[in-house]
This record gives structure tokens, C-alpha cells and sequence, in this order.
DNA sequence: GGTTTCACG
DNA sequence: ACGTACGTGAAACCA
């Protein structure tokens, strides 16, 4: 039998608007309303498995019955930018799937859908009508499925209505609805009704008078008084509400409904598309299918393996310009290269019988020291096995080239780079080879050998448009003398490592142990009874419901239970403060005792990651672990750093940079105020206090000097009122009044914040000092939060950036200064405004010497860069 | 996989 | 009226 699938487009597409998040791809096309359709429409085509598909839209047409009332009734809401450009998008991408668009001027989507409901339903199909708008319940029939999509939390739920649905939800049948809504009216559609009739009102007048003419012949018998009345005065209202909300059956339409077979949904053309999209999340469905071939990146490989061969591509590499590079490993060794330096060919070098990869490796470094600019994916993956010399070798990282383009992406794969850079859609590596590893067994698999030769191919096609994109924007320095760079300094941190006491944190973790186990049984007797505390819900739970503590809901899952909340609890109830304490040493040993020890090498080193291309303010990030994040604040946190031990003969030092980011904003601003303050080497808090609250220097209490501390932060993290009242527990005219305060003193801060903001809202993006781009697409949003999130993303940017930058290069010029200078000392961790070098006992001068020097001549502003030096026996004592 | 919480700058 | 501080990563829970 076949069934047909009546769509109402604009409301689908307004109900996944508002049910997702801004999504955007790389263009900065938004997506969300897209996704969101056609993951309802998918959803719903599993559970029916129509045979024919209609999506119906309306066309702006001032002939409307609905906009006949906006007039009279005032404007409806306007649509969002963000969601009008997505509706062409959408018709766009239907008609890629080939789905039947219906639209036709003069009629609106629920006519559309009313009469192409009756015409199939005359027709023998079985109909399914899907909508957001309850108006639609009024088509119901015993065949005709009207479903309801509801986005909520955790999915989509459709509420479905045949007549006898509508007649029990609603106890009137569907036609009679049309009565109900005459009665009641819809402010959404405005649809006026009668005033002072209700829902509750009008189903009792409709279920015993089955339409507003009839109840209006027995007007008399009408309770109570006031419907009575209303209907009386409103009743020729009623009958235009009634008219308004009546969907019409008897459009002429040129549709042929048999032309709306669903075919070839998940074709070519609409993976292309969807891949265009970034609309990773749909691509399975087109798994079995192939790829469009005109858009696809073709590439051709050989494999290479006698040594009369092998020797012949690396000359022929190194005589080329340039050449894609990719470095095979297996089983965490080097195996062999792929070179690519001929238009979209790769060579798969491995080793065979006489060939070893030891050769491979040889000749590869060989071939980086030639003229040969050699592109790689992810330079720093490959170092372990280089040989290189960073100041003469041409190699271009097509990677964090990408990443300084647009910093906002989650990767930068080869299949990104070749639909960003090159127009083109390659394969990722998981279609080609899945999450496994390359072994042994599979690397001679096509597909395997295609994945090598897309990660050669890529770099080198993507290198001039991308060195080029980099040159237009003005970031070819950036990417020279402070990316490129970073990249070493960053591998050979990683290769250091740190060294851990093991036994040491084992205690530690042993210790927290016993005081959680402690608390643990406190926390059960206070409440009477066992469960698990680290469960926010069932925390929530015995605190609120069971407990009944004051300062209920907050979050869509529960109660909210974080540290601000039970904070204001913890002097009134004991339970909160153990469980407080609970959760701090529950951390304590989930993440960094028990978290730390996995990470421990076998030379008793950590050996973390530094990820460059992580962050959209330029700053380094840190993973497995993140040793960027070890607790200093808290004292028993602390402790654990000193779990951290430089090699024997050796210390730490520690070096970090005092306020980098106000000193930042001073020079940018170029706020004489602020200048001064620094350059006269005081207290900067001390004296933000003394200027905002007007109190002479000398007289500034601790209190004072914290609240202007919160000041200066909340000016670099982009201030508002309302955040700082909270932070500050004050009221917002209070905060206000400081935030006033603060920018009359430096006055030209406030200029910079508010151009910065503009510029933004013109550009579309922030920069550094350095030139360096933080793309900002919330700032031209019409809602209220993600323009607000936009604009103070557009005063941090430019600090937190440029503070990332200047710190970056004091990391590159400690570690060549370190490494030309020939010491032992090496740098070993960057912790955003700090470094730290494990230092040998006999270099401490030179090394505090070089740490100084570079640190604080990384940048020249207007105002001195200050830093603070320690020495220790571990990371706890170089603090 | 999403949410919540919390560690750091 | 709306409802957030900027930038990260990891662990635990829960659907």
C-alpha cells in the first residue's frame, strides 16, 4: 500500500531551530534548522516507510489570511536572520534528495497539506502529516495520521493523532476543532477568537454544541455569564476566527501526487552536499553508496619497494618544489613514507627485503634538508623520527596553517582541509580505514594504501592556497616566526616529560582515600541513607527533596548542585560541607591521583601532549593528561605538586608572568592610566581600588582590593553588570557603578572594548597584536545571549591571544636559547603564562639569566612585562 | 554521547 | 524580560 508524507515545512523547520544550538559550518552557513529537519524526517520516515513524500511551504504572499490579522493585531515575530537564510538551504537540499517541494503563491503550507491529505487519501494512500502546529489536528481522519515532533531534551518525541485521537485529547472530533480554535483563537496565528473564552471555555461550548453557529442559536443556555456576553458581542469574530483557521481542502495544485515517489534520497549529489554542510552526523546514512565522483578528490598511488626504485623517487622528490610527506608507523615505530611531489600521484614507500626503513628514514631526511619544500599534515607526529635543521629546512605544517586560518574547527584532518582548501571531498580516515590502527596485516588493504596517499596528496595540493590565505590575511609572520617554531618546542617538551614520584602518589592518593572513605559514611548517617554522591541527580534528590534544603531547581535535568550553590548552604547545614570536602578529594584522587599514575612511563616521566591546534584564542592545550590544569589553589590540592621532581642533579624553575593579560589590555588600550600604573611597578589591584572607589592608596582594605582584582578580570574577560555582581555578591547597580568607575578612570580602555566590538560586528572576527584571527560568528546573531556571548568573546580575544602569542614566543626563544647554548636544562611544561625548566644544578644563573631575558623582551609594549622567578626541589616548591 | 562538575590560566 | 563572565580537559553519571 502506499503511504504518503505530507511535510509543513516551516514549522518543521522553526521547530529544529529552536530545538538545536547555532551550528555553522566553516563558511559560516548556519546548519541548525537543516540538521534538525531532516533528522525529524528521517526519524519519522523509519517509523512509517512512506512510499511517496510532499513537503509543503508557504510563499510570502500579502494575501494571507493570517497576515490579514497581523495587521490588525499587531506584527508577528520577525524570523531570525539565522533561520531565514536556512530556509532556501533547506528547498535546496530537498530538492538534491528529490523531495517534492509544494508551494504555490496565495496558499499557505496547511492548505497545501489539507488538500494533498484529501486528494491521497481519495487516492487509496495511506496519509501521515507532519507539523509543528496543533492547527493541522483539524485534517485527522481514521487514514489520515496527523504527527506532532516535539524536540526535546534528549531526542525527538511525536505525539500522534488519527480522529479518534483528536477526539480524545481534545473531546471535540477534528472538524469541530476548527470551532474550538474560532472560539479560543491562537495568538501564535493570530487568530483573535473571542475574548475572555479559553480553552476550558470553548470545549465545554463546542463538546455540547458541536459549532460556534449552533451554540450561537442557543445563545441563552450559554454559561457562564461572561462567555455568554462575549460571544453575543464577538460573534461575527468568532465566525472570521473560525473562517481564519479553516484549512482549505480545494487548492488547485499541479502536483501529481504519483511524482512525489520517494527515490534516491541518499544520492551523490546530497552527500556532496551534506559533506559541504559539515553535517558529519548524516553521512552514515549514505554508507553503501558511493561518492560523487566530480567532486571527489581523485588520487593515484604507487607502492615502492626495490631499492633501485626507492632511490630514484627520493631524488626525483628532491629535485621537485615540493612534495606531500607523510610518515607511516607501525606499532609505534617508523615503517615508511609517502611521498607526493607529481599532480595528484603519491609514493608509498616501504621496506622489502633489502630496503629497510631504516633506509626509507635516511633518505626522507635527506630529502628535508634539500630545497624541497616538504608539506606535512602534522609535523610534530613525525619529529620523533627527524633529523631536522629547524632554521634551514623547508617544511610548511599544513595543519596549524589551516588552524591560524580559521581556529575555530574541532580537526584539521586532510579530509578538512581538502573540502576547505580545495574544493574537493576526500574520503576521512574513518570510512577508509575505521579507528583501528594500521598493522601489519592491513596495510597493503586499498584502502589503507588510499588513506596513506590522501594524507600525502592533501598537503602538497593545499599548500599555496593555504601559505597564499595565510599571506592575504597577514599571518604568514605569525606562521614563520611564531607557529612553525612552536611546533619544535612543543615536541621536544613532550619528549622530556616530567619526572613523578610514583611512590609518592600512590601515598597521596592512599590518604585521600581514607578521608573520602570517612566522609563517605558521615555523608550517609547525616542523610539516612546510602547512595552516590558523585550522582549530581541522586545528590540533588537527597538535598532537596529528602533533606528539603532551601535554593531548589536549576538545571533541565534537576537540581543543580555545584560549588556556588552548596557554597551559600554549607554554614546552616553540616552535610553540605562534607559533602563539599567529599567532592574536592573525590577529584583530587579520580583525576589526578589515579588519573596522573596511567600516564606514568616507564622512565618515570609523564609525557603529555601539547596541542597547538586546539584553541580558539591561540593558547596551547594540554592532554593526556592535561598538565595544564594541576590544583594549586586549594592546599591539599596543592600538595600534589609535590609529587612532580625534577631529574637528580637537577631543579625546577619556574617562571611566570605577572598579570600578562592587563598588561596586554594596557598597551592595546593604550590607556596612559593604566600605562602608568605599571610603569610605577605597584600593586595594579591596589591601585585600580584606590582610583575606582576614590580612597587614598594607603587606606585600601583587602576586601577593596579584591573587588577591584574582580574589576580587572571581568574587564578582560569581556564585563557585564550582571556577572560581576554575582561574582562579587553585590547588586548590579553596584556593579554597575563600579564597571562606570573603572572605565573613568581609564577611559581609554573603554574605547578599545567598544571598537574592538564594532570592528567585530563590521569583520566578523578579532585580532591580536600578532595578527593572529578569532572568527566570531555569534556577534551579528539576533538572540539576546549569543550576540552578548559575541561581544564579550570580542573584548577577550584580542588579550587573551595576544597574551598567548607574546607567551609563545618566549617558549620558542627559552628553548633555542637552551638548546644553542648547549645546557642540560631543558624546558619542560607551558602553563599559559608560565614555564618551567628543569634546570641543572650547575646552570641555574644562566638558565634564570635566559628565562628573564626572553621572557621579558618576547614583546616590546608600552608597558614592562614582569615575571616572577622560583626555584624547587619539585613543582610545589618552584611556586 | 550528552550533562554536570571542577581542576587550571 | 531575556540570562553569562574568557579559555581549556577529565572524570563520573545516565540515558
Amino acid at each position: 500500500m502506499n503511504k504518503i508524507l505530507l511535510i509543513d515545512g516551516h514549522s518543521i523547520l522553526n521547530r529544529a531551530f529552536y530545538g538545536l544550538p547555532l551550528l555553522s559550518n566553516s563558511n559560516g552557513q548556519h546548519t541548525n534548522a537543516v540538521l534538525g529537519f531532516l533528522n525529524i524526517i528521517f526519524k519519522i520516515m523509519e517509523e512509517e516507510k512512506p512510499t511517496h513524500m510532499c513537503v509543503a511551504f508557504d510563499v510570502k504572499q500579502p494575501t494571507f489570511r493570517h497576515e490579514r490579522f497581523a495587521e490588525y493585531k499587531g506584527t508577528r515575530k520577525p524570523m531570525p536572520d539565522e533561520l531565514r537564510e536556512q530556509v532556501p538551504l533547506m528547498k535546496e537540499v530537498l530538492t538534491t534528495m528529490g523531495i517534492t517541494i509544494v508551494e504555490k503563491g496565495g496558499y499557505e503550507a496547511d492548505d497545501i497539506i489539507g488538500t494533498l491529505s484529501r486528494v491521497s487519501e481519495k487516492d487509496g494512500y495511506k496519509v501521515c502529516v507532519v507539523s509543528g502546529d496543533r492547527d493541522l489536528l483539524q485534517l485527522a481522519t481514521d487514514n489520515i495520521l496527523i504527527r506532532i515532533p516535539k524536540t526535546k531534551m534528549s531526542g525527538t518525541i511525536v505525539e500522534d493523532y488519527y480522529a479518534k485521537d483528536v477526539e480524545e485529547k481534545y473531546q471535540v472530533t477534528p472538524i469541530e476543532f476548527i470551532d474550538l480554535k474560532g472560539l479560543m483563537g491562537d495568538a501564535s496565528d493570530n487568530i483573535p477568537g473571542v475574548p475572555g473564552i479559553g480553552e476550558k471555555t470553548a470545549t465545554k461550548i463546542i463538546t455540547q454544541y458541536k459549532s460556534i453557529e449552533n451554540a450561537f442559536a442557543h445563545i441563552d443556555e450559554i454559561k457562564p455569564d461572561k462567555a455568554r456576553k462575549n460571544l453575543t458581542e464577538f460573534y461575527d469574530q468568532a465566525i472570521l476566527s473560525k473562517e481564519l483557521a479553516t484549512i482549505k481542502l480545494d487548492c488547485e495544485l499541479d502536483v501529481v501526487i504519483e511524482d512525489a515517489k520517494i527515490e534516491d534520497l541518499f544520492n551523490e549529489d546530497a552527500y556532496t552536499m551534506f559533506k559541504q554542510l559539515e553535517l558529519k552526523s548524516l553521512l552514515k546514512r549514505f554508507e553503501g553508496n558511493t561518492i560523487a565522483k566530480s567532486a571527489k578528490l581523485e588520487v593515484a598511488y604507487n607502492v615502492v619497494d626495490n631499492l633501485s626504485d626507492v632511490e630514484d623517487i627520493f631524488k626525483q622528490a628532491s629535485s621537485s618544489k615540493m612534495c606531500g610527506v607523510y610518515i607511516i608507523e607501525l606499532n609505534g615505530d617508523f615503517y615508511g613514507v609517502a611521498l607526493s611531489f607529481k599532480e595528484d600521484t603519491v609514493e608509498i614507500i616501504k621496506p622489502e627485503g633489502f630496503v629497510l626503513s631504516d633506509f626509507i628514514l635516511d633518505k626522507l631526511n635527506e630529502l628535508l634538508q634539500s630545497n624541497t619544500i616538504c608539506v606535512f599534515m602534522d609535523l610534530k607526529r613525525g619529529l620523533p623520527y627527524l633529523n631536522i635543521d629547524e632554521e634551514t629546512a623547508g617544511i610548511f605544517d599544513i595543519g596549524v596553517g589551516a588552524y591560524l586560518l580559521n581556529p575555530m574547527k574541532d580537526t584539521y584532518t586532510y579530509d578538512d582541509i581538502c573540502r576547505d582548501y580545495l574544493s574537493a571531498l576526500a574520503e576521512s580516515r574513518i570510512e577508509l580505514i575505521g579507528k583501528e590502527d594500521i598493522n601489519i596485516i592491513t596495510i597493503n588493504d586499498d584502502n589503507v594504501l588510499k588513506y596513506i596517499a590522501y594524507e600525502a596528496v592533501v598537503p602538497v595540493k593545499a599548500y599555496e592556497t593555504v601559505k597564499n590565505n595565510l599571506n592575504d590575511k597577514n599571518m604568514l609572520k605569525l606562521y614563520e616566526d611564531i607557529e612553525l617554531p612552536c611546533i619544535y618546542s612543543l615536541y621536544d617538551m613532550e619528549k622530556y616529560g616530567i619526572r613523578v614520584d610514583k611512590d609518592m602518589l600512590k601515598n597521596y592518593g592512599d590518604e585521600l582515600k581514607v578521608k573520602i572513605d570517612e566522609l563517605e559514611k558521615d555523608i550517609y548517617a547525616l542523610s539516612g541513607e546510602e547512595f552516590n554522591i558523585n550522582s549530581p541527580k541522586q545528590l540533588g534528590e537527597v538535598l532537596f527533596v529528602k533533606l528539603e534544603l532551601p535554593g531548589g531547581k536549576k538545571t533541565k535535568t534537576g537540581y543543580s548542585t555545584n560549588v556556588d550553590v552548596l557554597e551559600k548552604l554549607k554554614n546552616d547545614y553540616p552535610i553540605v560541607e562534607k559533602i563539599l570536602e567529599y567532592r574536592q578529594l573525590s577529584k583530587l584522587k579520580s583525576t589526578y591521583a589515579d588519573g596522573l599514575a596511567h600516564y606514568i612511563s616507564e622512565d618515570n616521566r609523564i609525557h603529555g601532549k601539547f596541542n597547538q591546534t586546539i584553541t580558539a584564542t591561540g593558547r596551547i592545550s594540554s592532554t593526556e593528561p592535561n598538565l595544564q590544569n594541576i590544583p594549586i589553589r586549594v592546599p591539599i590540592g596543592r600538595l600534589i605538586r609535590k609529587v612532580f621532581i625534577p631529574e637528580d642533579g637537577y631543579v625546577f624553575l619556574d617562571a611566570d608572568y605577572s598579570q600578562i593579560e592587563l598588561r596586554v589590555l594596557a598597551h592595546i588600550s593604550g590607556d596612559e592610566n593604566l600605562i602608568n600604573a605599571y610603569k610605577s611597578n605597584m600593586d595594579i589591584h591596589a591601585i585600580t581600588a584606590s582610583e575606582v572607589f576614590d580612597i587614598p592608596l594607603e587606606n585600601i582594605t583587602s576586601t577593596e582590593r579584591r573587588n577591584a582584582k574582580a574589576v580587572n578580570f571581568g574587564i578582560v574577560y569581556g564585563i557585564s553588570a550582571f556577572s560581576l555582581s554575582n561574582d562579587l555578591n553585590i547588586t548590579r547597580k553596584e556593579a554597575a557603578a563600579y564597571i562606570e568607575k573603572y572605565f573613568e578612570t581609564y577611559p581609554k580602555v573603554k574605547e578599545f572594548l567598544d571598537n574592538t566590538v564594532a570592528k567585530a560586528k563590521e569583520d566578523g572576527y578579532v585580532t591580536t597584536i600578532y595578527n593572529r584571527i578569532r572568527p566570531i560568528p555569534e556577534i551579528k546573531s539576533s538572540n539576546f545571549v549569543q550576540r552578548g556571548f559575541g561581544e564579550r568573546v570580542a573584548m577577550n580575544s584580542p588579550i587573551q591571544g595576544t597574551a598567548a602569542d607574546i607567551i609563545k614566543i618566549a617558549m620558542i626563544n627559552v628553548n633555542k636559547q637552551l638548546k644553542s647554548k648547549k645546557l642540560k636544562s631543558r624546558l619542560i611544561l607551558q602553563v599559559h603564562d608560565e614555564l618551567i625548566v628543569e634546570t641543572h644544578k650547575d646552570e641555574i644563573d644562566i638558565v634564570k639569566e635566559i628565562m628573564e631575558t626572553e621572557m621579558m623582551n618576547a614583546s616590546s609594549l608600552s608597558v614592562p612585562l614582569d615575571i616572577e622567578v622560583n626555584m624547587g626541589e619539585n613543582w610545589y616548591d618552584a611556586k
